[in-house]
DNA sequence: CGGGATCCGTTACGATACTG
DNA sequence: CAGTATCGTAACGGATCCCG
């Protein structure tokens, strides 16, 4: 009997990533808890998760999996580079978890971890509450329209 | 009677601030509810407390008013220039009063507004996630040492 | 002396084109 | 369809100067 569902593959040859800044500094003192220390690993994750994509895909993630496609047409304004960039990230870190179908064309879906799912109900707390509250922010705001 | 305390100037002359990026596209569609569309103000808002340092100066505050120098110097390696800017964005945003006392040496004040407590709880919690999670995260992350 | 406006180098970001 | 490579642009980060 043959396969009629391709083996998926998770994850890719594990390419070594990292943060875009954090240009490292002399004193690593690495204060655990402290999330307003420079080295601390927290600031790392902290930076994937609250990053200008991650938090779209993170939420869009939430109701269930998504190929590639489908995230870059949800989130507008997002490039094919960043999308796959802010992935990675997010897979580095144990959030998402990418499944690649060996078939033609390509088919490679996004969905979340369990550890996943839970950053994501956070960050989708804080997105909710910005939506809702939108009528209460920009109080004196010079609503941008000049340069 | 003269005055003792001198009398603290609230924000600035409302210099328009605009966010960094979103460069304007053509599709103006002002889905008010929708995270993902490019151009509703929740992304705007959300790109300024989600940023880099937004998220770290809304959890700072969360214990009081502080001072610029303060904030610098708790924040670990924040520039002045990147303090500066963010706070102008959250001020401009309605989560930040900056209160300036014309004495000298000057002498600056932020807090939150009730506003501000308000996402800042909500970014907060994301934050304690974080630390109280990091153990579990980044199962199967290569550790990037070397470049 | 504290804060932020300016200049300049570095780096991430966004768009396009190309590969599997 | 799902990315990676390359390049131009613009934001970021640091140092300095200026103002109060």
């Amino acid at each position: 009997m043959k396969k009629t569902a391709p083996a998926p593959v998770n994850s890719r040859n594990s390419t070594a990533l990292r943060t875009p800044a954090e240009p490292a500094t002399p004193t690593a003192l690495l204060l655990r808890g402290n999330l307003f220390a420079e080295k601390c690993p927290s600031r790392q994750i902290l930076t994937h998760v609250t990053s200008r994509w991650g938090v779209l895909i993170l939420v869009a993630l939430l109701d269930g999996t998504h190929r590639f496609s489908e995230l870059r047409r949800r989130i507008g304004g997002v490039s094919e580079r960043m999308l796959s960039q802010t992935l990675q990230w997010l897979e580095a870190d144990g959030f998402v978890t990418r499944t690649a179908y060996p078939v033609v064309p390509p088919r490679v879906e996004y969905s979340l971890t369990p550890l996943g799912r839970e950053v994501s109900e956070q960050v989708r707390q804080l997105t909710d509450w910005i939506e809702e509250n939108l009528g209460r922010i920009g109080a004196g705001q010079p609503a941008d329209g000049a340069e």
